[in-house]
RNA sequence: GGGCCCAUAGCUUAGUUUGGCUGGAGCACCCGGCUGAUAACCGGGAGGUCGUCGGUUCAAAUCCGACUGGGCCCA
């Protein structure tokens, strides 16, 4: 890191306190720690959703890693033994045999086949877990904690032989079974497809929009045709009948060469000009039945075959009205084929090219074929019309191939048979956000459909079904049992992947033919479906997993809602007949700064690891819990760091405040709950009981997004109202009781802060735990993730919460009043009085509630009225605010000679100030000070000396009754319109404090005292830089050795201060000594 | 084509369940103030057709309907 990245004084930045902090888990074994077993505590059932194996991590995956590790870290803070952090990984699918293929130029399956199945899986197999070291990279970068060491992983033996136990129990009752259906299938991939990988390929594309006329036969009077339209001409080939509503109107038109056609009345605008004969109406279900002469004739002619049947499927917004229908080739049309018993014909070959069953586009690939028969059939007349259209149309998500729709031996899994018992069991689910319990997944559960398990590919879960020429199917549900029927060994290193199990055949025990496997690999979602009890070799193993216990918590993106969330519903449901999941927390996606999906192909991607090395996980975590993360949301850099420096930045700095102080005064820090009367203290400890209680109720319920906006408040209120207001106290000495009990208060207060920040944003409360503590950074036993979850302390004063709002509002109304009288805060001004027509109820701190008014304000004295006599308040010496006519508070605006110089103190005050701040001293650091002032200023500080060399720590104070002569180390300033000189220098010696404070960086090896060895990525400070003035007597660059070192420990500094000088000199007691020149 | 969700200031959002005071806050911007933790802080200002239209009501950001835009899912 660059000097520039370091603040000058202040607190380290995120991506410093996560090094910093990431340094320390790993060295004290904290993550170890944390995830190692707990023997006796409660359970909180959890499995990590594999990601593909394969896949780079992409922004979306932040989100719910981010929700995953908040809920994990809660828990665990909680007692709970987590079952299970494994990391998983997704090995198994086309994703992995298509950068295989790539890789070795492979265009089919004959090629694959060709190159060998056994090679190819083993290619598969090395490759699958290219990106998994990027992925732990992210998930450390993120601090989301899993077992990396001991991942599970759906490729391995064990994980397969779970899988083969679980489709046994399935088959065994019945709900796995050989079906013939349509499905998409990609006819490059040469398999069908799963609905899920079909929802990922919906791309627009121009496809033909043709309307052809089948003539119908047996009419009298001139030619007549059904008007049909097809958006895919490939299937006209094949075609079988033409479907009709019953109830639509539809209408016999004059075509213009004499002939006529049939449409939907409702279509009839989209066709022809107004005008066009109607030659008659019929209702649809009169055109049932009637038969026709098919577009092609490659179709044998059968029983029921070209004629018009019914079905409520036909729409109306598109189209004539009159479908054709290709039973093999769509879902729909092979049920209607199905009902009406026509049978179907299937013209393609595997690889979506036409068959010799029709000669006309033989060798031809569906697709290509399009445009040949278009014109065939423009050659015959029976093209009504010709043109194309956009559309989305389904392609290969992997290989961009368009898909079809094809009938095909398939293995189902029989989901439909128990839609109900899904339903049942996700009624007690909580969802957040709860609309999708009824809503999106409750839908899709109602019309579940079954499930097409099985996939011809190579690289899978091989299904154990094995088959005899008698199609007798034979389940295997375990390696055992193959070994048995078999009756071959298996060898040691047996991997259940296809050719070593395709090789294995045995005799049917139905009927004693000799079986061979059915030469599939499963749906990769089943894979990771299984994965809460696949993981541990259910039942195999002896192992955490319950078969009656649901787990308590997943979390993933939307997305998952038709994947994971679902597999691992039914395979629940169809195994255990119980709920997957308690609880499910569904994250929305990330969006680009317009609110556009990011993708790819928009080029609008941010790289998470890119994302997290700039702004550290903490800030990319608080940024995402802070807003709605449930809907899409937009995710830039700006809000990123906007979010993420608001809270976190601000609870560093008041860490970074504490830490200066009670360090030294040599005080500990306090961690259990103080008794402070102080009205200040009692607001604050209130608050954050209040925030306490509402980050557990939340983390408790699922959903922590109403915990990440009370931490938000919190911190504000703890920043911006408590420590301004108190700050003077802690500047008293050390044994002052309201010093003590400021100081009980704010480090107990951070104390509890950091731990309920932990989940949210670890890093950041690992370190200010870590300050917090006496030993910082040193054994992992410390760590704030180790430690437990704030109990309740104490109860809330609600009575307390409103007054101090309301002392907010006076203090709004106190802020006017000065601005109209135009006095700034510098200048104490005599009195404020509120005439309040209620008492500001803030008994019994009434006393205190004046003080913290006078103070804020700047005013001699706070006094409430019940009401004012106007008179009593004339304007030249008043102003007033009045509230619905009545007056509501009087300040009075002349200060006198009095207050205004000391007003004058304070303008020459801060900017002195403003020069110690800039030339870098610590505030404990004595400095030589000559003030060179005329008139006003110069009797104001005299008056007031003891004062200004006591802020201003000035050892000695040399006041000088004239401006000092121009010099480059004297500076100058007007105040009033008068103007005063100065010059400050650092004293030659560095003060008694200085070297325990301060042993210094190793790269400028200089007068160093207790020095210790450095870890040079812990720097927390600048290096040393020239102050931007030089004055007399000071060297030009500050001396390194008041700087707090790179990497000193926290223990360093305070156990040298506080054995050494317990009672180190204030400087409020520096008192002011003559110097002479 | 169907379903679910969302839309409040340039940006991030509270308020919507249960209709009711002048629609709050933060960032950014302008003016002023404060500053011995701060990358800060405090006050004031400017910035809002609460996506659009219609309905219910004494009263609508809030309830109802339609539409527009966006996200996700299904076809």
């Amino acid at each position: 890191m660059s000097a520039d990245d370091e603040g000058g004084s202040g607190s380290p930045s995120p991506t410093e306190i996560q090094t910093r902090v990431s340094e320390y888990w790993k060295r004290a074994g904290v993550i170890e720690h944390a995830l190692a077993d707990r023997p006796g505590a409660p359970t909180f059932r959890f499995t990590e959703g594999p990601p593909s194996a394969n896949g780079r991590p992409h922004i979306g995956h932040i989100l719910p890693r981010t929700t995953k590790d908040l809920q994990l870290r809660y828990r665990r803070m909680r007692g709970y033994r987590i079952v299970s952090e494994m990391a998983g990984w997704d090995c198994h699918g086309l994703p992995v045999e298509i950068e295989v293929e790539k890789r070795h130029g492979l265009k089919s399956r004959k090629e694959i086949e060709a190159f060998g199945v056994a090679r190819f899986c083993d290619e598969c197999r090395a490759t699958t877990l290219s990106v998994a070291a990027i992925w732990e990279e992210m998930s450390g970068r993120l601090g989301y904690w899993l077992d990396y060491t001991h991942p599970y992983t759906t490729m391995h033996p064990s994980y397969i032989e779970s899988l083969w136990w679980s489709l046994k129990v399935l088959f065994d009752r019945g709900l796995l079974e050989k079906g013939h259906y349509v499905l998409p299938y990609c006819p490059r991939c040469e398999t069908t497809l799963s609905s899920h990988e079909v929802a990922q390929g919906y791309k627009e594309a121009t496809d033909p929009s043709i309307t052809v006329r089948f003539p119908l036969l047996g009419e009298v009077g001139p030619p007549r045709s059904l008007l049909v339209w097809t958006t895919t001409p490939w299937t006209l080939v094949s075609n079988l009948l033409v479907t009709a509503r019953a109830d639509l109107t539809y209408v016999v038109v004059r075509l213009t060469d004499g002939t006529e056609g049939v449409l939907a009345e409702a279509a009839l605008p989209r066709y022809f000009p107004a005008g066009t004969e109607i030659v008659t109406r019929l209702a649809g279900r009169e055109l049932a039945g009637r038969e026709y002469r098919p577009p092609f004739p490659f179709v044998p002619p059968g029983p029921g075959r070209f004629r018009v049947v019914l079905d409520d499927m036909v729409a109306t917004d598109e189209g004539t009205g009159l479908v054709h229908c290709s039973p093999n080739f769509g879902p729909e049309d092979q049920r209607i084929g199905a009902r009406e018993g026509v049978g179907g014909f299937d013209p393609l070959d595997g690889r979506g090219v036409f068959t010799s069953l029709v000669p006309l586009v033989q060798g031809t690939w569906f697709k290509t074929a399009d445009p040949i028969l278009t014109r065939d059939l423009a050659d015959r007349g029976l093209l009504e019309r010709n043109g194309s259209v956009r559309h989305t149309y389904p392609f290969c998500w992997r290989c961009e191939t368009p898909l079809l729709y094809r009938a095909i031996d398939s293995w189902f899994v029989r989901t439909s048979r128990f839609s109900e018992a899904l339903v049942r069991h996700n009624s007690g689910v909580t969802w957040i956000p709860a609309h999708l319990r009824a809503g999106r997944f409750g839908n899709f559960l109602t019309e579940a459909k079954d499930w097409a398990l099985s996939r011809s590919r190579y690289w899978g879960t091989p299904l154990p079904i094995w088959m005899c020429s008698n199609r007798h199917p034979t389940c295997i549900g375990s390696f055992a049992e193959l070994e048995e029927r078999s009756g071959e060994g298996l060898p040691p290193e047996f991997d259940p992947h296809r050719v070593m199990v395709d090789r294995i055949a045995f005799a049917c025990p139905t009927c004693g033919e000799k079986s061979v496997r059915e030469p599939y690999t499963i749906d990769v979602w089943y894979d990771s479906g299984a994965a809460p009890f696949a993981q541990f070799h259910y039942p195999f193993e002896p192992g955490p997993f319950e078969p009656a216990a649901p787990l308590d918590y997943v979390s993933e993106a939307i997305d998952q809602t038709r994947g994971w969330f679902y597999t691992l519903l039914v395979l629940s449901v169809g195994l255990f007949d119980r709920p997957a999941y308690r609880a499910a927390l569904v994250t929305g996606h990330g969006l680009d700064t317009t609110g556009k999906k990011m993708s790819k192909s928009k080029g609008n991607v941010l790289e998470p690891l890119a994302l997290l090395e700039r702004f550290g996980g903490d800030m990319v975590r608080w940024s995402v819990l802070v807003v709605d993360f449930t809907e899409g949301m937009r995710i830039a850099e700006d809000t990123i760091r906007q979010a993420g420096a608001r809270t976190l930045g601000t609870l560093t700095n008041v860490v970074a405040f504490y830490r200066q102080n009670s360090e030294a005064d040599g005080l500990a820090t306090v961690w259990g709950r103080p008794r402070s009367e102080n009205a200040l203290d009692r607001w604050l400890l209130s608050r954050l009981e209040a925030t306490r209680k509402i980050t557990t109720d939340a983390l408790e319920s699922f959903d922590p997004r109403p915990a990440a906006q009370a931490i938000r408040s919190f911190v504000d209120d703890l920043s911006t109202w408590y420590l301004r207001r108190s700050r003077s106290r802690f500047w008293t000495e050390a044994n002052d009781p309201a010093r003590r009990e400021a100081h009980a208060t704010l480090s107990y207060t951070l104390s509890v802060t950091a731990r309920l920040l932990a989940p949210f944003a670890p890093f950041t409360a690992e370190w200010i735990h870590q300050e917090l503590s006496s030993a910082p950074f040193a054994e992992s036993s410390s760590s704030v993730h180790l430690g437990t979850w704030p109990e309740e302390a104490g109860e809330r004063d609600e009575h307390l919460e409103r007054g101090m709002q309301r002392i907010r509002e006076l203090v709004e109304i106190g802020r006017e009043l000065r601005q109209r009288a135009q006095v700034k805060s510098r200048i104490p001004l005599a009195e404020l009085v509120f005439f309040s027509r209620g008492p500001v109820d803030t008994e019994p701190w009434t006393r205190e509630r004046d003080a913290i008014l006078a103070a804020e304000l700047n005013v001699r004295c706070v006094t409430f009225a019940p009401q004012a006599d106007p008179k009593d308040y004339p304007e030249q010496d008043w102003v007033l605010r009045r509230e619905e006519g009545a007056a509501q508070a009087a300040l009075s605006r002349k200060p006198t000679p009095e207050l205004l110089e000391e007003g004058l103190v304070r303008e020459v005050l801060r900017r002195l100030q403003q020069t110690r701040k800039e030339m870098r001293l610590k505030f404990t650091e004595p400095v030589s000070i000559r003030i060179g002032a005329t008139d006003d200023i110069h009797r104001a500080l005299a008056r007031h000396r003891g004062t200004v060399a006591r802020e201003l720590l000035a050892e000695p104070l040399d006041l000088v009754d004239a401006l000092l002569p121009e010099g480059p180390d004297v500076r100058s300033w007007e105040v009033e319109g008068s103007r005063f000189t100065a010059w400050i220098a650092r004293k030659e010696r560095p003060s008694v404090r200085s070297p325990a404070r301060s042993a210094r960086p190793p790269r400028r090896p200089r007068l160093g005292t207790a020095r210790r060895p450095s870890r040079p990525v812990a720097t927390r400070r600048r290096a040393a830089r020239p102050s931007r003035t030089s004055h007399p007597g000071t060297r030009k660059r500050p001396s390194p050795d008041r700087r707090r070192p790179a990497g000193a420990t926290a223990r360093s500094r305070r156990g040298r201060v506080r054995s050494a000088h317990p009672a180190r000199p204030r400087p409020k007691r520096a008192g002011p000594r003559g110097r002479k020149r």
